[in-house]
RNA sequence: GCGGGGGUCGCAUAGCCUGGCCAAUUGCGCCGGACUUAAGAUCCGGUCCUUAGUGGUACGAGGGUUCGAAUCCCUCCCCCCGCACCA
């Protein structure tokens, strides 16, 4: 039978059974699992597959394990991606077409995609359909988009947004924005052609005051203005005059619109060029001393304003540019300024940073040879080496005024804000870099007014949440340091959008809100999804919401909505029950923003009982250790590998890729061979079910013990969400073991062999659940597998394995001795198991060891010496020496451990011989040293306790 | 730059937290054998070097702690992820 129609005969009978249809009550333990919701701009690709993967088996695990297990899945549609795409197909943007095409859209329907509720309605249907033949084990009556399309869900979160308003949680302010001026809109990194991680800057714009008007001068180092020594400006430049409020500022060119896009009034007045500035003075702000314009090569009209402040005592430029001018008399006549006051300039010292000293500056330029101000290389090195050693290391002097004996970190914010509030000064902001939109534009940096954050910096929130995450499981564990640093760094974040998809803000619909806030407590939404989606949508009102998720009263709320009480007692009742929701999975990018998002969100919106209870971050697929990408051509769709593949050998070689926080690797070798290797355990099962001899053999024990110690590994695995070490140990490794076990005792005991073949079926159900359920159909066990036990066990102690591990490790040194000696049929082989002493002198030793397991050479010489029979003293001496103290004092607990017992030897490789003498088909014997004589003697004494010497001719 | 995770015997992976049955798991690949007219599949054996066995070298590089280090500590090199208004 194909796998395919294996599939789909298992997935029609799980629907028709409705066997993932999860209903609140019953005596079992709930399980709620759930991952985020993809964004429905494409297909699902193997990167969700990954995630949705590690949820299904989760979710298939949980309901082994005898628990009443919610698996929901939903779609998201929010923001901007969706409309801008459709927005594309609509001005028949070609690479947008294109790409709608390769995705294998008919040219009628691309037509459609003009419309973003097209996207809405075609993506999901398909996710849908991809999802259900991957066999994912969800309840599709809880699903649904987000959005306002979908009344139910708006209205849910316009009550969540209430209610954040209500607590608090949300603020109003102003942000700065990356801004496209052609298109008129935020511009985000994938929309940029050039400039990706640029971000908005914000520096000091200082204010320098002249008779009628201001030069200004931004820097992002206002802490220095105790050092001003005078001002910088392009001596062949050209500046604007504008009016700024009330007054005149002179400024580069470029900048009277980007102060306008920063919410100031701006009228050009005219142009001033930079060569009429020069010699005039201009008072400094703080310091209010009158200095002097002087100009520079390094100072350019058409960067930032245009104009520099200049601090030589920190500023390796500024310090450079005074040099070259105290050099030059020439220069300085050719400006028409005074020579003799700009020697009278110097570095003014004002901050001490540590072992560069307190004019960091002139040291650094004498010291790196530095020319003149050309040397351009060597000053942006010296400028990048300075600022960031005396931000992390600078305090400020006496000379500072009234920040004196603060850090540089600290001064810089004191000084902002009070040249700010003296109104010497503004905040501004320019781009770290030049940055291009897609629509070819330079952008410039905004100020969105008005915007709502939430208020993740806010401290008290923040504890809340640090709270929150204490009380949580996370998988690895290891990706709690992440959530804590992110939880400390997060800031306010602005939630809403004056474009896109989304709900709109309930109190000012000229705003929507974003997708990363519209999507942080919707897990709860699950719970009663399918019960609210014919509703009327007059009746989705806060109260409603209250009365479910909140403090709202029922009977009220039933009145109110004329909605019988007993419907709302239920679904609150409903979400009472599956929520806290138990286990969220997803990929590790998601921990600075969703993840933390959602974590603060539930201790806003509910009560400590309802914080989530565990989180599990994974890697990005690789394909064959690349990254996956259109580009390279490794992009997969799930619909095309399922169909490619068949969903078990997708869902396997996903398992096999990788857990944790490291990236799984997509093996295509091993999804070529998957497939295979499963139809090789249907065939397998096939032929052995039923099968066996019904007597009990010496080494049915061990295996027992075997099977059951590697339950027990795979069941403490799978509680960590290990399931490819899970899925190795029963599928691979247990395997490994059954062959030898075969080896030894010929025929299975029957008994055994029907709890290898159930135990493994079971144990690979939640990874491959078709090929298992077909393989449980086959041992003619009663109902599905997806609802039996996941193979329990218990953790076996070494001394009932030791025997069998003799055995294997003698079998194994043997092989390798025939094969050195380039033996290749033995006529005899003789097995000669240690002495008796042999064995004492290690237990003595093991008795004597301290308490790290070091023995001392004399004492035990001296105390185990008489017991040695006379004609092996001078053995045994070597002996001790050699194998006692090389080996026992030096190893650990666990091998002390299997000394401890005395086994006998003799009878366990005497019970073997047949098996031996099978294998070699020669002769074998076993005797104890202690009985060797004439050719074996010399042999003999290489016998160690577990380890005969091996005799072969 | 800052924060997080990593680097293991051709490739990929386990082991590391809690040092000692660790020359180190498992899959793939490769080599040899059986079966077959042949191929594939399957099964068996091998896959660091050396040796009628217990040796050497080796877990990114270099130091350190220890009787003992893939595992703990320090330094350096390299790779991945994130750094925000974006899904």
């Amino acid at each position: 039978m194909n796998p395919k129609a294996i599939e789909s005969k298992w997935q029609k009978k799980w629907t028709e059974a409705k066997a993932y249809e999860s209903e609140p009550g019953g005596d079992k333990e709930k399980y709620f699992v759930n991952c985020p919701y993809p964004y429905m701009n494409g297909y699902l690709h193997l990167g969700h597959a990954f995630t949705y993967l590690r949820a299904d088996m989760v979710s298939r695990y949980q309901r082994m394990q005898n628990k009443n297990v919610l698996f929901p899945f939903a779609f998201h549609c929010t923001g901007t991606p969706i409309v801008a795409a459709a927005q594309r197909v609509e001005e028949g943007e070609k690479t947008q077409i294109k790409a709608l095409k390769q995705m294998g859209l008919s040219d009628t329907l691309i037509k459609k995609f003009s419309k973003p509720e097209e996207w809405t309605k075609h993506f999901p249907d398909k996710a849908i359909t991809d999802l259900k033949k991957f066999g994912a084990s969800i309840d599709w009556r809880r699903s649904f988009i987000t959005t306002s399309l979908n009344p139910p869900y708006d209205a849910f979160i316009r009550w969540q947004f209430n209610k954040l308003l209500a607590g608090e949680y949300l603020i109003k302010g102003s942000f700065p924005v990356v801004w496209c001026p052609k298109r008129g809109t935020v511009v985000g990194d994938h929309d940029r052609l050039s400039g990706e991680g640029e971000t908005p800057q914000e520096y000091t714009l200082l204010k320098f005051k002249g008779d009628d008007d201001y030069l200004v001068a931004a820097t992002l180092r206002p802490e220095t203005v105790f050092g001003q020594t005078n001002i910088w400006i392009d001596g062949e430049g050209t500046y604007a005059k504008a009016k700024v409020g009330n007054e005149t500022w002179i400024m580069s060119e470029e900048m009277p619109s980007k102060l306008e896009l920063q919410g100031h009034e701006v009228e050009v007045l005219g142009s001033v060029e930079g060569r009429d500035l020069i010699g005039k003075k201009y008072q400094a702000p703080e310091i209010h001393k009158e200095l002097m314009v002087l100009p520079s090569k390094f100072c350019d009209a058409s960067i930032g304003s245009g104009i520099v402040t200049s601090v030589p005592s920190d500023s390796p430029d500024d310090y450079q540019g005074l040099i070259d001018l105290q050099n030059s008399e020439k220069e300085c006549k050719s400006w028409g300024i005074d020579f003799a006051e700009v020697s009278k300039l110097e570095p003014i010292a004002i901050l001490d940073s540590g072992e560069m000293g307190t004019l960091p500056a002139p040291d650094l330029c004498k010291k790196l040879g530095i020319k003149d101000q050309t040397d351009r290389g060597k000053l942006e090195k010296a400028k990048q080496d300075l600022y960031l050693h005396s931000f992390n290391n600078g305090v400020m002097l006496e000379s500072s005024g009234f920040i004196s004996g603060k850090p540089v970190a600290e001064a810089r914010e004191m000084v902002k804000t009070k040249l700010v509030e003296n109104s010497e000064a503004i905040v501004y902001y320019e781009l770290t870099g030049p940055v291009k939109s897609r629509w070819m534009a330079d952008c410039k940096v905004k100020i969105v007014d008005n915007q709502w954050f939430l208020a993740y910096g806010d401290e008290k929130w923040t504890e809340t949440t640090e709270l929150a995450l204490k009380s949580m499981e996370l998988y690895p564990s290891k990706a709690r340091n992440q959530f804590e640093y992110v939880l400390q760094w997060l800031n306010n974040w602005a939630c809403v959008r004056e474009k896109g998809l989304g709900t709109k803000l309930p109190w000012d619909d000229n705003w929507v809100i974003e997708s990363l806030s519209d999507s942080t407590i919707y897990m709860a939404f699950y719970t009663v999804a399918h019960h609210l989606k014919d509703l009327d949508e007059d009746k989705l009102t806060d109260t409603l919401f209250e009365s479910i998720f909140g403090s709202g009263n029922t009977k009220e709320a039933s009145e109110e909505l004329k909605i019988p009480q007993a419907d709302i007692l239920d679904w609150r009742n409903e979400f009472n029950y599956w929520y806290p929701y138990d286990l969220r999975v997803s990929g590790k990018d998601l921990i600075q923003n969703h993840l933390s998002f959602s974590l603060y969100n539930h201790t806003a919106m509910f009560e400590k009982e309802m914080w989530p209870k565990g989180f599990a971050v994974n890697g990005w697929v690789l394909v064959d250790g690349e990254k996956m990408s259109k580009s390279k051509g490794n992009f997969f769709t799930l619909k095309e590998l399922v169909t490619n593949y068949s969903a078990d050998v997708v869902r396997f070689t996903l398992c096999n890729a990788g857990e944790g926080l490291d990236d799984p690797n997509w093996e295509l070798s091993f999804a070529e061979t998957a497939g295979k290797k499963l139809e090789n355990w249907l065939n397998f099962v096939k032929e052995n079910r039923g099968k066996g001899r019904r007597d009990s053999h010496p080494v049915d024990d061990w295996f027992r013990a075997i099977m059951s110690d590697t339950a027990y590994k795979a069941t403490k695995a799978s509680d960590r969400l290990k399931f490819r070490t899970s899925t190795r140990l029963l599928f691979f490794e247990l395997p490994q073991y059954y062959k030898w076990y075969l080896q030894r005792v010929g025929e299975p005991n029957a008994e055994i062999l029907h709890e290898y073949l159930s135990m493994i079926t079971r144990g690979i159900a939640p990874v491959v659940p078709h090929i298992a359920e077909e393989a449980w159909s086959l041992l003619d066990e009663e109902g599905f597998v997806i609802n039996q036990q996941f193979p329990k066990g218990k953790e076996s102690d070494i001394g009932f394995l030791i025997g069998e591990d003799l055995i294997k490790q003698t079998l194994e040194d043997t092989k390798a001795i025939l094969n050195i000696a380039k033996i290749e049929k033995p006529s005899e082989i003789v097995l000669i198991t240690s002495p008796k002493w042999k064995w004492e002198a290690v237990q003595a030793a093991g008795d004597l060891a301290d308490g790290r397991g070091q023995v001392k050479l004399n004492q035990l010489i001296g105390s185990f010496m008489p017991q040695i029979p006379n004609d092996s003293k001078k053995v045994g001496a070597e002996f001790l020496k050699k194998w006692v103290l090389k080996d026992i004092p030096s190893l650990g607990p666990e091998w002390q451990e299997r000394y401890k017992v005395l086994i006998d030897e003799k009878a366990i490789l005497e019970s073997s011989i047949d098996f031996f003498s099978k294998i070699f088909d020669c002769p074998v014997s076993v005797i104890n040293a202690e009985n060797a004589v004439s050719r074996l003697e010399p042999k003999s004494k290489q016998s160690a306790p577990l380890r005969p010497a091996i005799f072969v001719s």
